[in-house]
DNA sequence: CATATCTTTGACCAATTGGTTAAACCAAAT
DNA sequence: ATTTGGTTTAACCAATTGGTCAAAGATATG
């Protein structure tokens, strides 16, 4: 656990460049640190990835896929509906929990305005949503769903529930809880 | 509602500040664009606000004023509890709306772990927050509130939905919305 | 061994950027 | 009119930073 010596070059690069660009931002992260990082000469980042550009659109496209496109696959599973959903947010937190910096990274960045290579990689990945609207309007047709939401707002309402504790987090541990140590998230 | 002469080089100064750190995050801005922004020398930002560090605090302060500072004070009027959420939600949302910018730009710089004066800024602004934790107990033991909820937990939930859609949305709006323009938000 | 290809490095470069400084500008007071 | 104070500017500087390049190590192939 100790040194992982043996893994290639490559993969190096890429651990240490998620976690800079995610502690930095793009603008922020200099291409020296992640080069430190990774315990390489600087030289070698732009070996293996070309330009900075280049080699952030690489972390960004492995950080947005985890999140992404795993997770709707559970909607498409034959249980009934209450179990996928209970079933997602385990499954979702799970994966929040384990990579907390996910959502911060893709956020933080999809908001630039300037130079937002972020917003175009979104663009050409066409993650389809729309299956899961036709679930929710059979289940409130069923009669298991009351209120007539929309699908949309109720899988917004989903994702903000169990983002926005691990993204706002910094922010509530010392405003809502005084810095105590536990606060489960 | 075109030029707007005569506001004096200071203020103009913050306006321009506050919208190029929120587009580019603190590091991805430049004083050079935010002089050019203001209309005004690069030298005169220095002049006024000594460095980009001085400049970044003055920002930040004044958005996080905004959104922290006003709002509690809705939950000490006389109304009774959930007229006060209604309120709450509703002022919340009214300013969020109003300067959807800031909620991103706070939460994205206080993800920094690198020279991060955001999170210094933070601690020293003790915003008290215990006084909501009473409120809601009394009204647990109304019998209000049927659930056990903790307090700091119902707090964390209706920020999330309030801002989670206002932070997302650059990526709700092509995965979600298809980029269909209205889209309340 | 010789050669060819892939990997790694240190030295270097041009552009950017935060910040300084001295001088010019300008209004009000003397 | 001159001085005084705050304001604004252009020119400049030192440090940083993304990126290049030629040479040196490796590693495999003949």
């Amino acid at each position: 656990m100790s040194d992982k010596e043996k893994i290639n070059t490559e993969e190096k690069i890429l651990d240490a460049a998620k976690e800079v660009f995610t502690e930095e931002g793009k603008a922020g992260a200099k291409m020296q640190m992640i080069a430190d990082r990774a315990g390489i000469n600087k030289s070698l980042l732009h070996y293996y990835y070309r330009s900075k550009d280049k080699l952030f659109a690489a972390v960004f496209k492995f950080a947005f896929g985890k999140m992404a496109s795993k997770i709707f696959t559970i909607f498409k599973s034959d249980d009934d509906f209450f179990t996928q959903l209970e079933r997602f947010v385990e499954n979702y937190l799970s994966i929040l929990l384990k990579n907390p910096f996910i959502p911060m990274f893709i956020l933080g960045e999809l908001n630039k305005k300037h130079n937002n290579i972020a917003a175009e990689l979104i663009l050409k990945s066409d993650v389809n949503i729309d299956f899961f609207a036709d679930i929710v309007q059979k289940e409130i047709q069923k009669g298991t769903i009351k209120k007539d939401i929309q699908a949309k707002n109720l899988i917004i309402n989903i994702l903000a529930l169990c983002i926005f504790p691990v993204v706002a987090k910094p922010i509530i541990e010392p405003v809502v809880f005084n810095n105590e140590i536990d606060a489960y998230k």
